[in-house]
DNA sequence: CCATCATTTAGATAGTTGTCTAAATGATGT
DNA sequence: ACATCATTTAGACAACTATCTAAATGATGG
């Protein structure tokens, strides 16, 4: 639960994720629509793949990244458990 | 958005909001559940003050923090519609 | 193989944050 | 008023993080 708050804290790891809601994107295309380096881009991918977020697949040349969101389900579901009486998760 | 995942990212402060779950209790109360000073766990608490999870009244020396159970929940309804299509929050 | 493309890794830097101690504020009861 | 209790504020410091540039890795096509 920490590795998920702690990736989706950050807005551009957010938009990230947002864009990946359209269709999958290979780390050049995320990065296109940033004004930061394919460098810092490659972290924040890193950032929610430990996460569990993202899934990554090398297709040639290419790295796909793909949602997760299994993952993403679960930590709200988690997240809405939170505030019910009694419950501890 | 921002301020609500900033102030739900940190360990502590979930703590703290597990806590208040419970029921209303003073800084020294929560302070009491840590082992960090009372000037750190004021500080958590204004962050969690301003992402507006928690509310604080003085009652005599004392000042009463009970949770916010609206701004949570609109939080996680976010969230929710974050991984529907066409969804744009 | 080699030049090139796509991405990551390494190392550095600036900004942010969690924590501390010490001092300040606010409220109470005598 | 004053001593005391509860909490916050101020200032400092270490750890973490987002970003950068430069170099390394991995894959492809000729």
């Amino acid at each position: 639960m920490d590795a998920t708050f702690r990736a989706l804290a950050d807005p551009t790891r957010r938009e990230i994720l947002k864009a990946l809601r359209e269709r999958d994107l290979n780390a050049g295309d995320i990065g296109a629509r940033f004004s930061i380096t394919g460098a810092s881009i490659s972290h924040h991918l890193n950032v929610l793949k430990e996460a569990g977020l993202v899934l990554a697949e090398r297709d040639g040349r290419n790295i796909i990244y793909s949602l997760n969101s299994t993952v993403f389900q679960q930590f709200v579901e988690e997240l809405l458990g939170f505030f019910e009486v009694g419950g501890d998760k």
